[in-house]
DNA sequence: CCCCAGGCGACTC
DNA sequence: GAGTCGCATGGG
């Protein structure tokens, strides 16, 4: 089914998923498809509106944020320095409703990795683990993965994370549901996450952001440590992400995948 | 060749 | 609690 979106300012599809939060898609000559979970969508920029090709509209509206004003969050945010500078670059921004689960395993390969590799193991991961929805493969399921073994995961290359994700994979089969976890605050869903093996603060607060769209939390990596090494000389990053999300509030996850953006792709 | 990547766990003190 | 270190792999 077809559906369309006029375009504003507050929302650009190559912006969205080109600013490291989601690794499952592919774009050629402005034209972008994208895979979440077991859906699919192609998404073409008509110049005044964006047309959405999709398997289900209802999942891709939702999935998208349409229903987020990011006009009002980038007026409270607006500070007139650094982040104005990265909120007018990245206007376009908007943070998906991915899947728990899929970021779970999504940010557990990202970690100490760059991200066309990322996306390399994910899809190979899909490909080997994932059901055949007819031309692409869903993401897979826990029991899936909490039977692939680690030789599997080390086979489609990743690495020293092939532990981890079969580590973790076990652990979270034996969860009732994850969207248990779902009534858990910040803080205490945090902590749950960062009992799993391989996931540590900054890979947590990426589930925690991406995932369970909780805004109060910084991830802090490689590229924001160089945005704050001058503010925050010789902080740690977990002490750094405590310090940001003070500084920042309730809107700290939004401030950080737009630093995020403009340090990676303006390099400035 | 070396350096690095959306870090983490294990180990030391 | 804070500071080091090794880690698999492949792109630049």
């Amino acid at each position: 089914m077809k559906f369309e979106i006029p375009k504003t300012p507050y929302f650009d599809i190559g912006q969205t998923l080109n600013c490291g939060q989601v690794f499952r898609f592919v774009e050629n000559d402005g034209k972008y498809t994208l895979f979440a979970l077991g859906h699919r969508a192609e998404i073409e920029d008509k110049k005044d509106r964006y047309s959405i090709d999709c398997d289900d509209r209802e999942f891709f509206e939702k999935y998208f944020d349409f229903d987020t004003n990011y006009e009002l969050i980038q007026s409270e945010l607006d500070d007139k320095g650094l982040l104005s500078s990265a909120m007018q670059f990245g206007r376009g921004i908007h943070i998906l409703r991915q899947d728990a689960v899929e970021t779970v395993f999504s940010f557990l390969i990202s970690q100490n990795n760059h991200i066309p590799r990322i996306k390399g193991i994910i899809e190979r991961l899909c490909e080997g683990l994932g059901k055949d929805m007819g031309g692409y493969h869903a993401f897979p399921t826990v029991e899936a993965l909490a039977g692939a073994g680690e030789e599997y995961f080390a086979s489609i290359g990743a690495g020293y994370r092939a532990a981890y994700l079969d580590r973790t994979a076990r652990a979270l089969a034996d969860v009732k549901s994850v969207d248990v976890l779902r009534s858990l605050d910040t803080p205490l869903l945090r902590t749950e996450l960062m009992s799993l093996h391989g996931v540590g603060r900054k890979v947590a607060d990426c589930i925690l952001l991406f995932g369970f769209n909780r805004f109060d939390v910084f991830p802090v990596d490689t590229w924001i440590k160089k945005v704050f090494e001058e503010e925050y000389p010789k902080v740690a990053a977990d002490k750094l992400s405590v310090l940001l999300v003070e500084k920042y509030g309730k809107y700290a996850g939004f401030a950080q995948q737009w630093l995020f953006y403009y340090k990676r792709e303006k390099k400035v």
